[in-house]
DNA sequence: CTGAAAGCGCTTACAG
DNA sequence: CTGAAAGCGCTTACAG
């Protein structure tokens, strides 16, 4: 058994009092401490293997070194493809800058300040991240405590708080573009969570893209509500959309597991993609270049995403600046050999 | 800027020492407290939405109540599918437990205990669970300080470890048992990584079955290693196989995405599957079922798995108990319509 | 340039 | 049944 050496072992060893090894080992701002000091105690902590406890440090300091990532509860968010990248992205950068990153979920529901996350509420981190849901009061009373928040996808969307988040619209205007580009006229856009600010964002620019062109938009024909933003829902309203008489020649979808069931629908309608119909999905998953034929969807840098949350949440912390602004990273289309010339 | 009450805080308030206070919300053993001044404690707790810091009482008290998952860098383990429910089931199951999860990442190399993960360097987890893979002086060197490791998917492969992981081999074997009770007689295998434990128990499940069937294995057909495990990789070495003079009439694949992978091969040599070729894939991630036809697989309970790691951590932390014990996790087949009687 | 000392907010023997 | 006090391992004004 192995007891962690702790900065009494280093002092000694070096022959310096605790305040010294401490000045030394943290680089303290506005002490200067002679070389051959510096040398002692650095060989001292190597020898000893000596690392400071982040819990002492973090009672006396009142700085913790951690970062909490917090999830509303919701059956698939982490292993929902698109999230499990902005984690990723988050764990790295977090760790780059020297932070520990905790991870927990919290209920859906938010009455009082009782029911802020763990560690908030017990003082465990130095500043928030939410991905996706928020409740503006929780943020408030985080804020309020002199935790910094930054929100991932805010919704809903308020103004009030530090958010970043992909250009969906231009990624669906984009999208809508090239289908426009390769002639097509008839261009459904499926859906569903409209209420979502990250859809709504699609919608928009599908919308603004169509208009654009001058194409007008019949709503009950144009827009199809999924229900879901799955894989079964997808295919269910691609048969119902794809049975009328004037069906359309392309379906624009707000994401790639939509898109994958519209395909399928397609198959099973006995209409070739895409020289009968084009597709185009969002998000870039995986799978989306594995269905037949491959997905052209929009993808946007997810890890980046998660890496930036850290990055403004550090700048934060270290500056304790206030002011709240919303970041929108840039997305690309991923032309692939689901959308052809309209027919 | 609201500041967090103390214990003194609580203490003042109900008119008891501070002391009392702990008793009283720690429910300490051994203390006991009259139901009065319990009820003035929680009652002035209450009404102060006092929460003690976990800071100050991890120094006090030498537990941290956190627990940190470590992966080995590897640039999609989080972004898999697969590990993300995992991760799911763990962090569900820490909250149930009161603990806070840390997340980190390790180098693959490990040296001296100066490359310990940083929070097991700087005192801050009860706990470590590493998916996958684990260098085991690493292991050694954290358990050496007295902080219990359980291992996920252990690689490689020692005893003197807690680890949990799902029946591989049985799985494996039922797929083959299924292929071979619908005649197939030849049945290959499509792999990657053989070094993988986790892989190996699934090669040697095969070779089982196939075994007891009195199917002899020519290691050269039967066994096609594909490199990675990728949807690419199975595409590659389906088309090599089935361009064979003497196909197989079932191909076994050690995961889904190998097996879409056939299905695609599969579709371009102009064979249908099922009624030309059967196909079995492993791990039920979310794709399969979206496939054209949908694949049969095998399924294990990846977010038990998370689960269950943390149940046996907190266990062991409770216990001090030092008794290294490897666990399987049941596992069932999942039968799809990639699968059929042999033509 | 360095050290002695207070204090961070708890827990936990130890007394009574 | 309850309280006074030491101590967890650091950081950080404050002296010198």
């Amino acid at each position: 058994m192995v007891k962690k050496p702790t900065i009494k072992d280093v002092a000694r060893r070096a022959g310096v009092s605790i305040a010294t090894v401490s000045f030394v080992l943290n680089n303290s701002p506005g002490q200067v401490i002679s070389e051959p000091v510096k040398k002692k105690v650095m060989k001292a902590a190597k020898a000893l293997n000596y690392h400071p406890s982040a819990i002492a440090a973090g009672l006396a300091s009142r700085r913790t070194g951690n970062i909490a990532i917090v999830f509303y509860r919701s059956p698939d968010l982490i292993s929902n493809q698109y999230y499990s990248f902005v984690l990723e992205g988050a764990i790295r950068e977090a760790a780059r800058r020297g932070y520990n990153l905790f991870f927990s979920y919290v209920d859906a529901e938010y009455g009082a300040a009782e029911e802020l996350p763990k560690v908030v509420r017990e003082g465990n981190t130095d500043g928030v991240i939410f991905v996706k849901q928020v409740h503006p009061q929780m943020v408030r009373d985080i804020e309020s405590r002199a935790i910094p928040v930054v929100v991932i996808d805010h919704f809903p969307r308020t103004s009030d708080v530090n958010a970043i988040e992909i250009d969906n619209f231009r990624g669906a205007e984009m999208a809508a573009e090239h289908l426009i580009a390769l002639g097509h006229r008839r261009i459904a856009c499926l859906f569903a969570c409209g209420d979502r600010p990250s859809i709504q964002g699609r919608l928009d620019g599908y919308r603004h893209a169509m208009e654009l062109a001058g194409i007008p938009l019949h709503d009950r024909d144009s827009l199809v509500d999924c229900g879901d933003l799955g894989f079964e829902a997808g295919l269910e309203s691609a048969l119902h959309l794809l049975s009328r008489k004037r069906r359309p020649t392309a379906i624009l979808c707000v994401n790639d597991e939509l898109a994958a069931g519209v395909l399928r629908a397609a198959h099973g309608a006995g209409l070739s993609v895409p020289s009968d119909l084009s597709v185009t999905g969002f998000d870039n998953i995986t799978m989306s270049r594995f269905t037949d034929p491959p997905i052209t969807t929009v993808s946007g840098d997810k890890e980046e995403l998660g890496a930036h949350a850290i990055r403004r949440l550090v700048e934060i912390i270290a500056r304790k600046s206030a002011d709240k602004i919303q970041e929108v990273l840039p997305v690309s289309l991923i032309v692939r050999n689901s959308t052809a010339v309209a027919p």
